[in-house]
DNA sequence: TGTTCTCCATACATATATGTATGGAAATGT
DNA sequence: ACATTTCCATACATATATGTATGGAGAACA
């Protein structure tokens, strides 16, 4: 009989850290509170974590992992204007956890560092964009930056913006990119 | 005999604060580490302020006065093209301590009232300055969003630009604000 | 000189969080 | 049925932080 009914896998742990993260930021990563938040005490947390750095460690991997998966279907998708659509995409969410761990990597070499990592990639995906664009290579770099910059601004600044708003910042972001 | 000698301000604590948050994150605003690295009990803290709450919202009231401060002397400064020295500076610095308070002001709601009003002065002098400039006033409000965004990811991201790659990124950013 | 006021140390009570040790209930395998 | 493995509760020891109560050393003041 499969009555696994209320035990709590290691996942449902991550599952309950990335929400706590995205809601009040790194400092809620804590086994205490999170057992309360899920009806356990903490025996069942160092079951599932040798300690809380470990906690954190899996818990930065899974957001990587989520990272990463959003750049791949930001390829696979819109073949037309990928740009356009890319930065819809990135402009119009708002972002918690993204915002939060950004939060917690001005602190924490670790989120630093897997912070940094996906940047990369980030970059390095939208610069290419922008030279299948048809913008000169030495310009690339540059203005991927600002882009790039632009977008970690909106994450942390967390402003709503709203249709007839965004159509305005579109046309200038779009000015930039292939100017 | 004026032998003050090693008593604490109330300005000694904040500025031990400032220097606590900008180098280790509003994680650091303890009573307790503080203390410790003051090489004083808790005894003088609880003299100085009512509690933590009443010693981060002082915290959070000096930053502003920093910034405001920052403000003006911007608007003091730089007759000819003021834009171009604005950015300069801005982008330029590295501000840990602007960075530890957006970081902090993603958790906490008092830190984030500050943060939004010190962006609204912010970005109101942005916005004059590009009118001034001959920008369209319907495209100037976009297009400092945009900026003043590339400024708060350059903020947050903390890395370094060589003196080349500013120049190749001060290009874009003015062609961006005056295009 | 004596008093008052400033600033801080010490001690105490409390709250929250970590990590470990031990045992137990329920599912799983044999 | 029995043993084992999984997962969790409980209890304990420890660390860190808050806030208060009390007193004391020293500067300022009269």
């Amino acid at each position: 009989m499969d009555m696994k009914a209320d035990r709590l896998t290691c996942r449902d742990w991550l599952k309950a850290g990335l929400r706590a993260l995205a809601e009040s930021g790194a400092a809620a990563l804590k086994a205490d509170s999170l057992a309360k938040s899920l009806g356990v005490s903490r025996g069942s947390f160092y079951w599932h974590f040798a300690d809380v750095g470990a906690f954190h460690d899996a818990i930065l991997q899974r957001w990587q992992q989520i990272a990463f998966q959003n750049i791949v279907e930001e390829l696979a998708g819109a073949p037309g204007d990928r740009l356009e659509s890319l930065l819809s995409r990135a402009f119009r969410a708002d972002s918690p956890l993204e915002r939060a761990v950004r939060a917690w990597a001005t602190a924490e070499p670790r989120a630093k560092a897997m912070v940094e990592s996906v940047d990369t990639k980030r970059r390095f995906y939208v610069e290419k964009l922008l030279i299948e664009m048809a913008v000169p290579p030495e310009r690339a770099a540059s203005r991927t930056r600002i882009i790039y910059w632009a977008y970690l601004g909106h994450v942390l600044s967390a402003e709503k913006i709203s249709s007839p708003e965004w159509n305005a910042i579109a046309n200038e972001l779009l000015l930039l990119a292939r100017a």
